[in-house]
DNA sequence: TTATACACGTGAAAC
DNA sequence: TGTTTCACGTGTATA
C-alpha cells in the first residue's frame, strides 16, 4: 500500500488511526464493519461520519488546515471572517482528526443559514468554465476581479492554493445573474461536499475491504475491487458447484420416516428432531432412521433401525421387488443401518436426471421401508413367508397401538427375553443393491409397487397432522405422473413419526 | 434499475446495448467479463474502449450532441470552429453510440496538437471559482466577456449549456497568467476528461458484476458493491469452513502404499497414479489402495486389496495390537477395502490435535498394512498363527522377485487355482475398532510397535528411489519424537510402491 | 418546487 | 521534469 497516494483517502480517515492497518488485512475481517456501516448509513449522511466530517467542513477549512499548513495567513483571515467556505484543496497533511464535531457544530450552523454569508460575488465567481457566463456575462460586478487577483498573486506562488478560497470567500450571490438563487449556490456547494464526502468514504470502505491493494487510487481501487468481485464470484461459484455436486450425488435423507418432500436436491438435515444433548432422545422413539444418498451411480442407503429378526430379510425382498440387484449387504452392531444400492449401468440420462429420478423413487422406498418397520398395513401381509411377528416380534397393530407410549418399548421387551438384544443395541446393515434394468423403468416399477402397496392403508397417525398438506400435494402428484390417481386423504403415509430426538448429525 | 438516474451510465455505454440487460443479470455471468475487461485493461485507457469514446469527446461534443438535441446552433458553429471542445456536459439524450471511431480518430488529432486551438481566451476563461485568477486577474482579455456572455444568453434559457462550450471554445492561452503553460491547459483538460472516462468506466463495470442494484448513482454503486463484497466474503468464508471442517473430519487419504507426509490436514490425492483413463491401471498393479477418514470420533479406514485369503484376520490382529477394538467389520466385493475405527471415549484434546495424532498415527498403520499385505518384511514372520504363504499364497521373497513384472500375477493365479477369487475381483473390508484406551497412549503403542517392526527391515525397492528423500524426512522425525532414534537409510518403509494407475476418485 | 446526481474544467499536489 | 490524481465549485439535468 502506498500511503502517498492515498490523498482522498487521508482526507477522510486521518481521524480513524486504525484505519491503515485495517487496510493491511488480507481478507475479510469484522474489524473494517464499521468503516463500511458508516459508509453504508445510508444515502444521507448527516447522521453519520460523513456529516461529522462534513459538517465540520466549512470551520476546518480556515482553522485546522490554514493553522497547519496554509501559507497565506492574512488571506485566510478575511477568509474566515467570510465564514463558511473551505479551503479549495485539503493538503494532503492536513488533518482532519483535529477538526471535529465541537468547532463544526458551532460553524456549521452559520454555514447552513446562507444569509449570513450572503454577501459580494461568491456564487457566479465560482462558475466553473463552461460557466462563463458567470464569470463574465452573468456577473459584471467590478470587485470580483482584484479581490480574485489579489488571491491568485497571494497564493501564486506558495503551495496552498488560498486562491480559491478567496474565490470562494468572495461575495456569495453578487453576480448571480445565473439561474441560480442567491442562497442556494452555497447549498449547492454544499451539497456537492457533501456528495463528494460519500463518495469518497464509500472508497474508503471498498478499499478497507479489498484485499492485496497496491495502489489506493479511486480508479485503482475499482479495477481491484472489480477484480476481487469477480474473483469472489467465481470462487463462490465454484464453491457451490462443488457442494451442489456433492448435494446431487447425497441427495434424499429421510430419517424417523419423516418422508422428504422438497422438490430441489437439496439434503434436508433441518427436519431432524433431536434430543436435548444432540443425540436420539434414546431408545426405540428415534428409530427407524432412514437415509437415502446417492453417489456416482450407486445409490447408498442406510437404515438405522432397532435389531430386529427378519427385517434385513424383509429390506432386501423388497429391495428385488424393485428390480434392483442386491450387490453386498452388511450389518453392523451400529446406530444405524445401511442399505447401498448400486447401479452398474450405463445411463443416458444426466447425474440431475438420475438424481431426480432416484430422488423421487427412493423417497417412496424410504415409506415402504418405513411401513416395513413399523406401520401396520394390508399389504404388509403379503410379505411372502413373513408375519408382523417376524419383523416386529409382536403384532403390527399393537406395535401401532403402543407407538405413543415408546414405541419400541416393547419389541425391546420381547428381544430381550429372547436374547437377541439389548435395549441400546441397534442394527446397522449395509446392503449392496445392483440393478438389472434401466433406472427409469426399475424408478417405474417402484413407484407402480409403492402405489399399489400404499394403496391399503387407511390410517394415519395425529403427529403427520402438520405435515399433511405438503405431503398430500407430494403424494397426489406422483400419483398422478403413473395414472393411478391421488392417493387421497386416506392413503397417506401410515409410518410412525414418532416423537422424540433424532439425530441431526448426517454420516458422511 | 432506474435509467432515469444513469447519466453517468448512459454517457459511456450507449454504445452497447446490451449493457443494461447485463445489469439485470443476479449473479455473475461471463457475459459481464467483456465490460470488466474494457474497464481493466490497463491503467492507461488510449487503447481500450475509454480511449475510443474519449479521443472521440473533442469532436463529438459539437457534432453529435449538437446534432442530437442543442439549441445553440451558430454558437455551435463558431465553437466547432474553435476545434476541440466538448460540450459542458453530455445531455442524457446524447448518443454516444453515434461517434465513434471515425470521427474521433480525425480530430483527435487536433485536440492533441495544442497549437492549432491555442487563441484567444480559452484556457482561464475555463477556471473553476478558485481559479478567480484565472478569470478576473489572470487574464484581461477583452474577447472573453462578451464572447462568454454571448454563450451564456443564448443558452440561458435553452435546456442545453452551449455556455460552457464557449467558456471551453475561447482562446487557450490568451490570459493564462497563471502557473500553467498555455498548452498545457488543455491536456489537463484532456488528461481529466480521460481520468472522469477511465473512473466512470469502472464504475459502469463495477455495476455490471455486482447484482441486484436499484440505484444506480455511484454512491449507491459503491455502496451496494461494498455490501455485496462483504456478503461475498462472508459467503466464501463460511464454505471454507465448511470445507475445511469436513477437510479436517476426512484427513488422511493414503493409498497404493503412497504414504502421505504432508503435515497439514488437507487431503492429498494428487499423488494418486491414475491410468489414462482415470481409473486405476487395472489388476493387482493399483493395490493395495488404503485410505483413513476421521469422522467425529470415529476413524474409518478402507483397505481396497485382492482378495486374499487371511488378509483380513491378520488385518483385525493388527488393530487389536494396536490396542483398537475392533467394534465392527464387513466385506464387500468392490473395489476396496475400508477398515473403521471408532473411538467411543471422550477425549480432551480438539479435534484438529485429534486429527493430527490420528493422521500420523494412521500413517503408520497404514504402512504396517501394506507391510502386511505385500513386503517381505522379517517381522511379518512375528505374525502369531500366520505364515507368509496365509498371506500372500506364496512366500513373501517371491513376491518382491515378481513385483515389477505384474504384482499380484503369481498371486492371482495361486488364488484361481484355489478357487477363491477371479482375476478382477476384490475385497472390501469394513472394520469397525473401537479403542478401549486413551488415543494417545494408544498411539504412543502404535509408534513403538511401528517402529519395533519397522525397525527389521532392510530392503527397499527401486520404486521407492524418487520418493525417498522425503519420506527419510518424515520418518526420521517421528521415530525421534518417540525417543528411538532415526530409522535410517536401511529402515524405510517397504511396501510396495507398485507402479500403475490407482484410483483418483475418492470415496466420500 | 426542492433535492440529488453528474460531468465539467480547474489548481494543487504527489509521483 | 512531466504525468497523474485529487477535491473543488459550478451548471445542468433529473426525480
Amino acid at each position: 500500500m502506498e500511503f502517498a497516494n492515498v490523498r482522498w483517502l487521508s482526507d477522510l480517515v486521518m481521524d480513524d488511526p486504525t484505519f491503515f492497518h485495517q487496510c493491511e488485512m488480507s481478507t475479510l475481517d469484522q474489524l473494517t464493519s464499521e468503516h463500511i456501516a458508516v459508509a453504508l448509513a445510508g444515502n444521507d449522511f448527516q447522521a453519520s461520519f460523513s456529516s461529522e466530517s462534513y459538517t465540520s467542513y466549512p470551520d476546518f477549512a480556515p482553522a485546522a488546515a490554514a493553522g497547519n499548513t496554509f501559507s497565506c495567513s492574512s488571506m485566510e483571515a478575511s477568509q474566515t471572517g467570510g465564514g463558511v467556505d473551505r479551503p479549495a484543496k485539503l493538503p494532503k497533511t492536513s488533518s482532519w482528526s483535529s477538526c471535529n464535531a465541537e468547532q463544526a457544530s458551532a460553524v456549521v450552523a452559520d454555514a447552513s443559514s446562507p444569509n449570513i454569508l450572503s454577501f459580494g460575488r461568491q456564487n457566479g465567481a465560482a462558475g466553473n468554465p463552461r460557466s462563463g457566463y458567470h464569470q463574465l456575462g452573468g456577473f459584471v460586478g467590478a470587485p470580483v476581479k482584484p479581490k480574485e487577483e489579489v488571491s491568485f498573486s497571494l497564493s501564486h506562488g506558495t503551495k496552498r492554493s488560498c486562491v480559491s478560497m478567496a474565490a470562494e470567500v468572495g461575495g456569495r450571490r453578487a453576480n448571480t445573474g445565473s439561474t441560480r438563487p442567491p442562497s442556494h449556490s452555497q447549498d449547492h456547494i454544499i451539497a456537492e461536499r457533501k456528495r463528494r464526502e460519500k463518495l469518497s468514504q464509500r472508497f474508503i470502505a471498498l478499499s478497507a475491504i479489498v484485499p492485496g491493494l497496491k495502489k489506493m487510487d479511486k480508479a485503482s481501487v475499482l479495477g481491484d475491487a472489480i477484480k476481487y468481485v469477480k474473483q469472489l464470484q467465481e470462487r463462490v461459484k465454484a464453491m457451490e458447484d462443488e457442494t451442489a455436486k456433492r448435494t446431487v450425488e447425497s441427495v434424499v435423507l429421510v430419517k424417523r420416516s419423516h418422508v422428504q418432500v422438497d422438490d430441489d436436491t437439496s439434503s434436508c438435515d433441518e427436519n431432524f428432531d433431536v434430543g436435548p444433548d444432540g443425540r436420539p432422545a434414546g431408545g426405540g422413539e428415534t428409530f427407524p432412521e432412514i437415509e437415502a444418498k446417492l453417489s456416482d451411480r450407486s445409490v447408498l442407503v442406510r437404515v438405522h433401525c432397532e435389531k430386529r429378526k427378519g427385517v434385513l430379510v424383509k429390506v432386501l425382498a423388497e429391495v428385488e421387488k424393485l428390480h434392483l440387484t442386491v450387490v453386498s449387504t452388511s450389518v453392523m452392531p451400529f446406530a444405524g443401518s445401511a442399505l447401498d444400492v448400486t447401479m452398474d449401468e450405463e445411463f443416458s440420462m444426466t447425474v440431475k436426471d438420475l438424481v431426480r429420478q432416484l430422488n423421487s423413487a427412493f423417497r417412496r422406498f424410504m415409506e415402504i421401508l418405513a411401513q416395513v418397520l413399523y406401520a401396520d398395513l394390508p399389504f404388509l401381509k403379503s410379505f411372502k413367508g413373513s408375519k408382523r411377528e417376524d419383523l416386529f416380534g409382536s403384532t403390527a397393530s399393537q406395535a401401532h397401538s403402543r407407538r405413543k407410549e415408546g414405541q419400541f418399548s416393547h419389541l425391546h421387551q420381547k428381544e430381550k427375553e429372547r436374547g437377541n438384544t439389548r435395549s441400546s443395541e441397534t442394527d446397522l446393515g449395509v446392503f449392496r443393491v445392483k440393478v438389472s434394468r434401466k433406472p427409469r423403468e426399475a424408478l417405474g416399477d417402484l413407484r407402480a409397487g409403492l402405489h399399489l402397496r400404499l394403496g391399503g392403508s387407511p390410517q394415519r397417525d395425529a403427529e403427520e397432522e402438520e405435515r399433511g398438506s405438503r405431503r398430500r400435494e407430494e403424494e397426489c402428484s406422483v400419483s398422478g405422473a403413473d395414472g393411478q390417481g391421488g392417493l387421497g386423504e386416506n392413503k397417506r403415509r401410515r409410518y410412525a413419526a414418532s416423537g422424540g430426538g433424532g439425530r441431526g448429525r448426517r454420516v458422511t
